[in-house]
RNA sequence: GGCGCUAUCGUCUAACGGUUAGGACGGAGCCCUCUCAAGGCUUAAAUACGGGUUCGAUUCCCGUUAGCGCUACCA
C-alpha cells in the first residue's frame, strides 16, 4: 500500500510552498490508490503556534484537498526517543557532552566546515552511562561512519542517483539536552512507524536525506523513496518568505484576492510540473490523472509578482479560465460571500453572473464590476461620460429623452431592447453606437460596462428610466448658458 | 569556506543526439464588435559561457560563471 505524508511544521501560516508540496503528493496518493496523512510535526515547542496551526488547516480547509490519516508529533515523542536509544544501544550513535555554549563557539570560530565536537565519539559506553546517570546534560549524536571511504546513496524520483561521502556529513544530533528528539530523528521515526512508502518534499531537504537514509538504516527499517520538489522563489531567485515578500507567500493571500481553490490548485501544479502535452487549465481529476514524477522539474520556479501585480499573471489568467468555464451556478454561489460580505443583496447574483462571467478575473472583481447592479445610488460621475462619440451634450440629452420615451414602453428583454433602442438610433438619425453609449453611462456610470441589453434587463424598467432621468438632469445643467450668475457653479463644475 | 543541487524566450515550460528550438502567460499589432471583455489572426522574444565526445549537440562529459540548498541541541 502507498503512503505519502505531508508534514507541515505550525510555525506560520500555511506557505505557498507547502500547499504545492502538499497537493502534488495528494496526487501522487491518489494517482497511485495510496494513503495521505497529514503529520504536524511540531518538535520545535518554543516556535509551535496555535494560530499557526489554524492557519494550515484554513488553508487546507479552502483547498479542499482531504487526507486520511492525522497525526502530530508531539504525541508521539516516546516512539522517537525509543527510536534514538535503539540507536544509541547499537552503538551507533552516542553521547555528546560538550556544554551548548562551548559547542557553539566552536562552530563559529571554525572556517571549514564542523563535523564532530572532538574527543566525544571516543568516550566509552561504560563512561558515557555513568556520566548520564550522574546527571551530566548530553545530546544524542549519530555516529557518522568515518575514514571508511564509505559514500552515502539513495535514488531520488526527480533528481536521480544522490551520493554523499559520509566524511562530509557531520554527527547531527537526534535527541537535544532536554531529551526531545530533532527533526531528522522524529521525522524518521514516525515515517517509518507510519509506514510511508514516498516522502515527496521540498528540495531543500535533498542534502537532509543523506542523514535521513543513515537513520533508516542504523534503525533497521526499509528506507522509504524520495521525489524532492524544485522550490518556489521569488521573482530575485531568493527563496520567499513573509518577512521580505509580504502577504503573497501565505496560501489564504490568495484565497482573499479572488482565487478558485482549482485555479490555485492548477497554478502550482504548472510550477515545477508539466503533464508535457501542453495542457494548462486543468481539472482536479485531470490533474490526479496525468500526474507523475516523470514531469516534474528539477530548476526552482519564480512565483511573479511585482508591488503593482500582486498576483502571478498566469495564475489571473488560470483562474479566469476557471472562472469562464465553470457553470454561472457554481460561480454565483462562489460569488455570493463576496457580495454579501461587501454588503450587498444577492437576489439578482444568478441574473447578472452571466453577464460579468467572462469579464472578472478574480472572484472579488464581481465589485468593481457588476457594482452598479447592487447600488441603489449611482457615484457621481462626470457629464462630459455622458456624450457620444462625434457629439455633443444635446445629442446626449436628445439620446436621453429618446431613451426614456422606447423604454417606457419596450419589451424588457434582451432581444426586446436591443429592437426598440437600435430603431430608436435610426428614428434620431444617429449611429446605435451613439445611442447606446449615453445610456450605457446613464444606467452604469461609467463607459466601460458588460452588454447593454442583457445589462438593462437585469436592472429592470423602474431602476433604468430612474436612472435615465437622473442623467437628463446632469445633461441639461451642462447645456445651461453660461449665463453671468451661473458662471460660479460652472467653474465649480469642472 | 565545505558539501550538494540547478541553468531553454521577461515568466511557466516542451523538444528518443537530427525540429525553421514548440506551447502558454505577459507585451505589440490587426480582425470581430454597442463599450469592456471573450474569441480569431499576426508579431517580437530563449538554449549562460568555454572546451570536448560525435557525421551531428538544447540534449552526453569536463571546466567556468551564476543561482539555490544544507552545513544548529530549527524544521
Amino acid at each position: 500500500m502507498l503512503r505519502v505524508r505531508f508534514a507541515p511544521s505550525p510555525t506560520g501560516y500555511l506557505h505557498i510552498g507547502s500547499a504545492r508540496t502538499f497537493i502534488f503528493n495528494w496526487l501522487y496518493a491518489r494517482h497511485n490508490g495510496g494513503a495521505m496523512i497529514l503529520r504536524i510535526d511540531d518538535t520545535d515547542l518554543e516556535r509551535n503556534t496555535e494560530e499557526s496551526l489554524r492557519s494550515i488547516f484554513e488553508g487546507l480547509q479552502w483547498l479542499g484537498l482531504d487526507w486520511d490519516e492525522q497525526y502530530r508529533q508531539s504525541d508521539r515523542l516516546a516512539l522517537h526517543q525509543k527510536s534514538a536509544n535503539d540507536i544509541l544501544g547499537k552503538g551507533l550513535a552516542y553521547r555528546d557532552f560538550t556544554p551548548l555554549s562551548a559547542a557553539t563557539d566552536e562552530v563559529a570560530h571554525t572556517g571549514s566546515a564542523w563535523l564532530f565536537n572532538p574527543g566525544q565519539r571516543e568516550i566509552s559506553k561504560e563512561e558515557s552511562d555513568r556520566r548520564a546517570a550522574a546527571g551530566e546534560p548530553f545530546v544524542v549524536r549519530f555516529r557518522v561512519p568515518r575514514g571508511t571511504g564509505e559514500a552515502v546513496t539513495f535514488h531520488d524520483h526527480v533528481y536521480g542517483p544522490q551520493s554523499k561521502q559520509a566524511d562530509d556529513i557531520e554527527d547531527f544530533a537526534l535527541l537535544r539536552s532536554t531529551g526531545a528528539p530533532t527533526y531528522h530523528l522524529a521525522s524518521c521515526a514516525d515515517d517509518a512507524d507510519l509506514r510511508v512508502t514516498h516522502i515527496i518534499r521540498g528540495q531543500d531537504h535533498l542534502t537532509n536525506t543523506f542523514k535521513h537514509v543513515l537513520i533508516f538504516k542504523a534503525a533497521g527499517v526499509p528506507t522509504p523513496e524520495f521525489a524532492h520538489l524544485p522550490l518556489l522563489v521569488a521573482p530575485d531567485g531568493s527563496k520567499l518568505s513573509k518577512r521580505r515578500h509580504g502577504p503573497i507567500v501565505s496560501v489564504t493571500t490568495w484565497r482573499d484576492g479572488g482565487f478558485l481553490p482549482q485555479a490555485y490548485i492548477n497554478f502550482l501544479c504548472l510550477l515545477g510540473w508539466s503533464p508535457k502535452n501542453d495542457r494548462e487549465q486543468m481539472s482536479r481529476e485531470e490533474l490526479v490523472q496525468a500526474f507523475g514524477f516523470e514531469g516534474i522539474n528539477r530548476s526552482n520556479a519564480i512565483v511573479n509578482y511585482t508591488e503593482e501585480d500582486p498576483f502571478d499573471s498566469k495564475a489571473v489568467w488560470l483562474n479566469a479560465e476557471h472562472i469562464r468555464t465553470m457553470p454561472p451556478a457554481d460561480l454565483a454561489a462562489a460569488l455570493t460571500p463576496i457580495v454579501e460580505a461587501a454588503g450587498f443583496s444577492t437576489a439578482k447574483l444568478p441574473q447578472i453572473t452571466p453577464l460579468i462571467q467572462e469579464r472578472i478575473r478574480l472572484l472579488r472583481d464581481v465589485l468593481t464590476v457588476a457594482d452598479f447592479f447592487f447600488v441603489d445610488e449611482l457615484a457621481p460621475y462626470d457629464s462630459a461620460e455622458l456624450i457620444p462619440k462625434k457629439g455633443d451634450a444635446a445629442m446626449a440629452a436628445r439620446v436621453l429623452r429618446q431613451a426614456l420615451e422606447t423604454l417606457a414602453t419596450a419589451e424588457f428583454t434582451h432581444d426586446g431592447l436591443e429592437t426598440a433602442l437600435r430603431a430608436a438610433a435610426e428614428s434620431l438619425g444617429i449611429k446605435a453606437g451613439q445611442m447606446f453609449e449615453p445610456v450605457r453611462v446613464a444606467v452604469c456610470g461609467r463607459k466601460t460596462a458588460p452588454p447593454l441589453f442583457g445589462t438593462l434587463e437585469v436592472l429592470g424598467r423602474e431602476t433604468s428610466l430612474k436612472r435615465i432621468e437622473k442623467a437628463l438632469t446632469i445633461v441639461a445643467r451642462a447645456l445651461l448658458p453660461a449665463a453671468p450668475a451661473s458662471a460660479d457653479v460652472t467653474r465649480n463644475g469642472y
